[in-house]
DNA sequence: AGCACA
């Protein structure tokens, strides 16, 4: 199934994560990444043989899905490009908040899931190489479409994901180094975010493409999107 | 590569 035909879902799908981050840390850092683009409801991560390097995030609404879908596409976290999709099912904390959460038809579903897998144990050395597959280009990084809402340019910065012990004067040093530069600006309630202001909307963008995902410390890739105006 | 929720 093409990727583009996962029919919209206020639940993402994540792979390709880098597999040596603890799951804690994981789920902290993705709700930082995320939650820029809604409320989050949940986030599901397994370090399980067959779905490490996975995560679903779970919206509360549809919208902040898309946006993130399309937005965080490629987005570089812990060395790694993510790649996004709609998860391919509802999350049971939905379903459960909806009140159509059925037990016993999740318990099916999963003692289907399980003889399939053993199904495919014993069959995987008489299958021949598969005709199917159509060899049609991986989904890359792509700007959004005419339709889509893009992030509006800024001249200020909105950092998120910064570690704690991030002052002014760290950032400064950073973001002082591109053209333009006027000012970092934190905020003391609130650890792990900042606003970096630039002279004008090119040259705001030319640092956050630079410095996108840059770490702080290693368990920190910042976030980097224009302040909403 | 891999679509779960214990």
């Amino acid at each position: 199934m093409l990727t583009s035909d996962i029919p919209p879902n206020q639940t993402i799908y994540i792979k390709n994560l880098n597999e040596k981050i603890k799951k804690e840390e994981l789920k902290r850092s993705l709700y930082a990444l995320f939650s820029q683009y809604g409320r989050i409801v949940d986030i599901v991560a397994l370090k399980t043989a067959k779905l490490r390097g996975q995560a679903w995030v779970v919206f509360s609404e549809v919208t902040a899905a898309s946006n993130a879908v399309r937005q965080m596409q490629n987005f570089p976290f812990y060395d790694k490009p993510m790649r996004i999709q709609y998860a391919k099912s509802k999350s049971d904390c939905i379903a459960k908040a909806e009140g159509t959460y059925d037990k016993k038809k999740k318990q099916e579903e999963k003692a289907e899931r399980k003889r399939r897998v053993e199904e495919g144990q014993q069959n995987a050395t008489a299958n021949g190489p598969r005709a199917d597959s159509n060899g049609g280009p991986a989904a890359a990084s792509r700007k959004p479409g005419p339709h889509e809402a893009a992030a509006e340019p800024n001249n200020i910065l909105f950092i998120q994901n910064l570690p704690y012990e991030t002052n002014s004067m760290m950032l400064e040093l950073l973001f002082k180094q591109y053209p333009g530069f006027r000012e970092v600006r934190m905020v003391e309630a609130k650890p792990g975010i900042a606003f970096v202001e630039f002279e004008d909307d090119s040259q705001s963008s030319v640092a956050m493409q630079d410095l996108q995902g840059f770490k702080i410390t290693s368990q920190n890739p910042m976030a980097i999107t224009y302040a909403k105006k």
